[in-house]
DNA sequence: TTGAAAGCGCTACCAT
DNA sequence: ATGGTAGCGCTTTCAA
């Protein structure tokens, strides 16, 4: 390992000077610069993070955006992602201070953000809700703070986590595909757009479904869904012999078992603690979704990377993991033994 | 954060007198020895692994001895993994030395493994073939030599990471049972002992199956398979409508299609090149497999961790996660832009 | 058995 | 514009 002393004896200059050059500074003759650029250059000089780090005792000023939606566990499992990666690297004084705010108050996201900026920060992890408000207030400070935006990108972060809903949605669609009887029928859900992942996973869904498949040519969409749930009914004949789900699974599965209307083939996008019961009591067949977890966790982890470590060829795009989950996936290999 | 010369001033020590304590030298007081160390507990010491290794500059010795099997892919995987985490700990030396030998070598792998030993080493990765020989030749370096196994354990390794083939196969298992239609059956396939995975898949899926869908009341074994491929056809007939493989799936598959019989629906365990193609193809509806790559880079960023941070409660098992994959799990989502 | 001092690779601050 | 020096938290070597 090549290190900044050895550039320094190479040229006969100081360490202080080929750290100066190294690290941007003004304070230096451009020609001098220049020379031990080109060396660094020369010898594959990178810079140790750790010393730099040591020396630096740098404590960088860490945010979190994040989105509380009606999927509790969304939220839930990314903060545990970003918890995870800030102990792991608590000796670097890698510390994240998460604010969250509602899905459905657009304002509230802003606010926030606006309130952060009065700060001075170094990184900032952000789920942004209006993609474009939030994309021209973070304009000005695009060179001071590293960016890091999960499922929706503002074009100009550092690191964009892509959710690949669409995708949640194409699989789930190839597995009920699978397993409807010939001849039968789906019927496919429309829950609306709560600007996350909905309206997506729909889309991905109908793009995996053929046409003989469909007993609507559109997606039945309800009104006010949960009070309206009676109307559902009106929709289900001989015919149909599995449904698409990605919102309110738990409260439509939950109203056709109580019309009696059993044994169709439920598969559904998303997971949270009801899917997983519904999973586990065979109301649904399998679930598509996506590893919030690990968004946190790899946010965290690219974050501090990019602050930390100077010579980086930095990532520009990491498309989440997409679980496929059927009932069997969620027993414990230790409770098999 | 609490310093080693913090600890010191409060007992009019000197550093160097602490770190002995801490770092378990023989060459103090026992007396002073406890005192630093009540101190050190009741302060919530702990020691910076940053500035351990700078100082330590402890480039430590560490070898992976993997197994190459008959699916390619499970080295490939584990090796990219293993160079992965050496990739992103390179800053501290973290370099591993990685020896492949065969699966159906036995002998081949206590070998290497002896020959190793031979050497002043400090972490190893195994995933032991031979588990009581290895355990044998093991045990007389458990204090030395820190220990990562995969796939089996010796007991006293440090941390054990768990392939979970059993669950695998019954969550093969659970998706074969779904799809297939009322009052047909299923041909199971038992594909023989790799040592590693077939016999656990195949634990695993029978204990899924229920009675109703089994057609013979044994797996179906042929000697010599990929010779006596034509024996298969014996097994099937117009009852039978899906088929569950853990080994020689491809050439399986090719042979039935020789002969005309498709249609069937195929579950596999397990993930190659040839899986892929195979489910691109519509041949195999599904296959659940583990993460071989992750058990790499787990095994990797472990062993650095029980060797660099010594504070560590050390983690004593991990099951690696697995994988269900449709033909639409396969689709890159950049792609479908 | 304890202490003093040097140094890992780097940054930061002061002096020139 | 450049150099000198101290120090981050720790290990290691030598001296007492």
């Amino acid at each position: 390992m090549i290190t900044q002393e050895d550039l320094a004896k190479k040229l006969g200059l100081t360490r202080t000077t080929v750290a100066r050059a190294l690290n941007g500074s003004k304070d230096i003759k451009a020609e001098t610069k220049k020379r031990i650029l080109d060396l660094a250059e020369k010898e594959g000089y990178q810079k140790n993070y750790l010393g730099s780090y040591l020396a630096g005792k740098g404590k960088k000023n860490i945010y979190a955006l994040i989105v509380k939606s009606l999927n509790e566990e969304y939220a839930i499992q990314i903060k545990k992602g970003l918890k995870d990666i800030q102990k792991e690297l608590e000796d670097f004084g890698f510390k994240i201070k998460i604010l969250e705010t509602d899905i459905k108050n657009i304002d509230e996201q802003i606010m926030s953000l606006k309130n952060i900026l009065t700060k001075n920060i170094d990184g900032l992890i952000i789920a942004p809700l209006d993609k474009e408000k939030i994309k021209k207030i973070l304009t000005p400070y695009l060179d001071k703070i590293k960016i890091v935006t999960i499922g929706e990108t503002i074009e100009n972060e550092n690191l964009f986590i892509e959710s690949g809903y669409y995708k949640s949605g194409r699989v789930a669609g190839n597995i009920l595909s699978t397993l409807i009887k010939k001849n039968k029928k789906i019927l496919i859900f429309d829950g609306g757009d709560d600007r996350i992942s909905s309206k997506k996973y729909l889309e991905g869904f109908l793009s995996q479904i053929e046409f003989s498949l469909l007993k609507y040519k559109e997606p039945i969409f309800i009104e006010n869904m949960l009070e309206n749930k009676n109307k559902l009914k009106e929709y289900i004949d001989e015919d149909i012999d599995g449904i698409y789900l990605n919102r309110y699974a738990p409260e439509i599965i939950e109203y056709l078992k109580s019309e009696n209307i059993i044994n169709l083939k439920i598969v559904t996008n998303g997971f949270n603690k009801k899917i997983e019961k519904m999973l586990n009591n065979k109301d649904i067949i399998a679930t598509v979704s996506e590893d919030f977890y690990e968004q946190g966790y790899y946010a965290g982890k690219n974050l501090f990377e990019i602050l930390y470590k100077p010579n980086l060829k930095k990532p520009q795009n990491y498309t989440t993991k997409i679980n496929i989950l059927f009932k069997e996936s969620l027993v414990k290999l230790g409770d098999l033994k």
